[in-house]
DNA sequence: CAGTGGTCTAGACCACCAG
DNA sequence: TGGTGGTCTAGACCACTGA
């Protein structure tokens, strides 16, 4: 086993930043820049510790974070190493247009729709209002490079953002827009299908009539357990995939 | 807020079991049995860890842990409450046999192909062999109630496992397999798309031939890095879709 | 202002693994 | 048998929240 030492770390003590992130924040760059190589040890814990002027349980803090992203493995006798497999991001709870501008596709929004509906059913179950009730209805078509990619259909509780119009979707992603908005994003529950566009589906997303359509549904809740969206999607088969990263849970 | 104390707990301090997981076992016991309300506030961390003849770490521990799976939420200056929103698991490591059980589908498993192959291109930069090299091909037809939900592709190492010519693979996933054998399975990197079934695809599955099938690409990692699957699976998009929940990062 | 979680320390003993 | 991570303790000070 390839061990190593000469890493070197800078701590601020006097930084609002927490000393066990900042030192896990140097241990992640330097495993992404090779610096820490796949299989080395990393040295034991209490050494660290002693090196850096730290406590022990503060050096572990930092360690048991880059664990829980799946970057190191602990073995009891053995030490604690980096991963060998590249270990990207699991699926995020980020929007469609964070996406794609991360993928340098230069996503566009235009704004089909956005007014204020009665719930249907699905809806209301979703958001946990009375069947009926209003509901923004936010309608969007999504491109890149000036083609289609994706029809976007949000439902969201009234008095939730307040959107203008809408000029603020075209700019940004709508969860960027929530989270601007002091909301603190908790969870999603989505589902994802596939079925056969209808004609009138294929004209918006410049597909033939019957041709294979992603479907994702996602129902997003605040930290106070609040539903706060409920979006229903189609994306375009031929050129969209939901591409993440599985940790098992340990 | 409501809050309430009559929670009881009980730990053993005589038990292997860590006693941060004692608790936290209990809590979510509690939590999901509707003991504790959602919203309700769980009582500082300081109080409860004297009621229970803990340190506060190891009360933060166990909080900590249903942190991280979204049933508390800690707000600084206000307390730790239970979530509102149901929260069902993240999507898991696990195979579609145990996806399948676990939902009472009565899962039924056909192996077609059961093969030592040379690696195509693709399965070779996945499994990080060398293109041509032996590897083995399982392919399986998966059924619930009799009909036919999936086709399965896995390619694996020689010599990984012992399958014998495949009888365990009717009665079991192949991911429960590989924990038998010892492997510590620990992240996998997925690509769910949609296309159109050709006709020979379509006879397998039961679907017309053009109907929209999900597919789903998986290359799976020990938590030594190496690569120990590579799946290429087909789902009838009429029967099966991927449902699960995502949880914000923090 | 009082109360909460967030961070940190300096020890301790144990269980597991390798040689 | 020696070294590793796994667990646990009993404190401490700080930052943020809400009344």
């Amino acid at each position: 086993m390839a061990k190593q030492q000469p890493l070197q770390f800078t701590l601020d003590r006097g930084s609002p930043v927490p000393l066990y992130f900042q030192l896990s924040q140097q241990l992640e760059a330097a495993i992404e820049q090779g610096r820490l190589a796949p299989g080395s040890l990393l040295g034991n814990e209490i050494d660290l510790a002693g090196r850096l002027g730290l406590s022990r349980p503060t050096v572990r803090q930092a360690i048991q974070s880059l664990v829980d992203k799946g970057l190191l493995v602990r073995r009891r006798g053995v030490g604690t190493q980096v991963v060998h497999s590249q270990i990207k991001r699991p699926l995020e709870l980020s929007s469609l247009y964070d996406d794609l501008d991360a993928a340098g596709q230069k996503p566009a929004t235009r704004v089909l729709r956005h007014a204020v509906e009665p719930a249907s059913a699905q809806v209301a179950a979703a958001l946990g209002v009375a069947e009926g009730a209003d509901v923004l209805l936010v309608e969007r078509l999504r491109l890149a490079h000036g083609e289609p990619m994706a029809h976007l259909r949000n439902h969201l509780p009234v008095g939730l953002l307040e959107l203008e119009g809408g000029e603020a979707l075209e700019r940004s992603g709508l969860y960027r827009l929530m989270r601007t908005a002091g909301i603190t994003l908790h969870s999603a529950r989505q589902t994802i299908g596939a079925r056969a566009a209808t004609a009138e589906e294929g004209e918006l997303l410049a597909e033939p009539e019957g041709a294979p359509l992603l479907t994702m549904e996602r129902t997003t809740f605040d930290d106070t357990g609040r539903a706060v969206e409920f979006g229903s999607h189609l994306y375009r088969a031929s050129r969209y995939s939901f591409d993440f990263q599985l940790l098992a849970r340990s």
